[in-house]
RNA sequence: GUGGGCGUAGCUCAACGGUUAGAGCGUCGGGUUGUGGCCCCGGAGGCUGUGGGUUCGAUUCCCACCGCUCACCCCA
């Protein structure tokens, strides 16, 4: 039995990596253009830094981690968002110190040990950002206003953004109070799931997709009824950011995050399309974060794009391969005149490919075919008699004499010419 | 963790329980000297996911396992 990846685990093929690199090269532009910059932090970290980052009682914590123990007991995990690690990073080299706010992006492999599906992996891709040291709703706006350019800028289609403020812990503590009661009332008219939910992750309850729960919380106290002035201020200033800037939204007053650590905005963009995980980048803001992993207390906002989800969406085809120039040599003495040529051609920054095997020509403007070539060098007996090339143009089929002597920075020409 | 669907060539898929398991695409070679794509001809490539069962006979029917996939749950 042949060897196979890990369930979950997806190897990304020639033909696709070139998608994914488009995707983040046209993320660090944009982030780059709103003053971030980029920080690679270890995809394994202490399992406390998720337990304390994301919650202790959260489904990711609880049961989708890869945990395990280092040789030395230590209990290590690979990471399954990149938040908690980033905020490490951050306390560990003080780098809030450095200036006013710190704008920070990453991107890379997450992990959870979930059942995969549809835009589910157990490795899958994010690409996230982190402001931390401002709790400027300006921030807040800003980290969407990015999401959104990422996406838009690659063309993604059909986008909602919904966003929702879950107030301070001042309000939500009172909202949670509240809600309590409510649930207390309801709670034989609920489902199973909803009635662990309560005890558990009361705000989850608001997005069960159980009809009757539905209709049950449809008169539930909201968070948004709970909001202290400076909550509802900040929100309010938030959605400013969004109108000036033109980017559409709906309130979603049942939008919840997974994660503990959100608090006042939450935001997420949805996609059509993608089945049942439409959720193609999230975030919010992290206030007690930081100080929850041992830095200092201060504020933060941040999303994750989820790479997969979004290269779902933009349904890329598979690229192929192209090849400048295709140097066809015949014979041993016309290989080793052309190597030199090669390596020139390469230095300037050409793709040039040649054939390993001792092929006929035929078989060599087939592979020059096949690999996408622009033009194709014909080296051989005759032509280093003549000390004159031929240069056939696959595109056209029109063939031109190149002299020997001359044959480097004349191809160089027509091939920046072809550039263009 | 729970359910549904599906496992046949590198890929997409055929084959009533019955000869040697096929097609398209791809790949390799040929269609006379040293010129690609299109066309024509030919070749290679399969333990039909694995193991059992029913049957004279299983790719086909049944069971188990494994894998993939979609959905629940959860989330990017």
């Amino acid at each position: 039995m042949a060897v196979k990846a890990v369930r979950g685990f997806k190897d990304i093929l020639p033909g696709q990596s070139e998608n994914w690199r488009a995707v983040e090269d046209v993320a660090r532009d944009v982030f780059e253009s709103f003053g971030l910059r980029e920080i690679r932090t270890p995809v394994l970290e202490k399992t406390d830094v998720f337990v304390r980052g994301i919650g202790e009682h959260t489904d990711i914590v609880e049961k989708e981690m890869y945990t395990f123990p280092d040789r030395n007991g230590d209990s290590l995990t690979l990471r399954p968002e990149a938040t908690a690690g980033v905020i490490r990073a951050a306390i560990e080299h003080k780098l809030y110190a450095e200036s006013g706010t710190l704008k920070l992006f990453t991107m890379g492999p997450m992990f959870r040990h979930e059942r995969p599906q549809k835009g589910r992996l157990r490795q899958f891709h994010q690409i996230n950002v982190e402001l931390l040291g401002t709790d400027s709703p300006l921030s807040d706006g800003e980290v969407i206003w990015m999401a959104w350019d990422v996406l838009h800028e690659l063309g993604a289609q059909d986008l909602r953004l919904e966003v929702n403020s879950l107030g301070c812990p001042a309000c939500r503590k009172e909202h949670r109070k509240d809600l309590n009661l409510y649930l207390e009332q309801v709670s034989p008219d609920l489902c199973p799931d909803c009635q662990r939910r309560s005890r558990t992750n009361p705000l989850r309850i608001f997005d069960c997709k159980n009809q009757r729960c539905r209709e049950v919380m449809a008169r539930a106290p909201l968070i948004k009824h709970h909001l202290c002035p400076g909550c509802s201020d900040h929100f309010g200033k938030v959605l400013d950011v969004l109108e000036s800037v033109e980017i559409p939204f709906v309130i979603n007053p049942y939008l919840v995050r997974g994660l503990d650590y959100y608090v006042r905005t939450t935001f997420e963009i949805l996609a059509s399309g993608l089945g049942a995980q439409n959720t193609v980048a999230a975030g919010g803001r992290y206030d007690g974060l930081v100080r929850s992993l041992g830095g200092p207390d201060i504020p933060g906002v941040g999303m994750a794009i989820g790479m997969e989800r979004l290269l779902l969406l933009l349904d890329s085809p598979s690229s192929r391969m192209t090849t400048d120039i295709f140097v066809a040599a015949l014979g041993r003495e016309a290989r080793d005149e052309v190597m030199p040529w090669i390596r020139d051609w390469r230095r300037m920054g050409f793709v040039v490919q040649m054939s390993y095997e001792e092929k006929s020509l035929k078989a060599q403007m087939k592979e020059a075919n096949r690999l996408g070539a622009g033009y194709v060098l014909i080296v051989g007996e005759d032509e280093l008699d003549r000390e004159e090339l031929i240069l056939r143009d696959m595109k056209t089929k029109e063939q031109i004499a190149i002299p020997m002597d001359d044959v480097i920075s004349r191809v160089e020409n027509i091939l920046n010419r072809g550039d263009e």
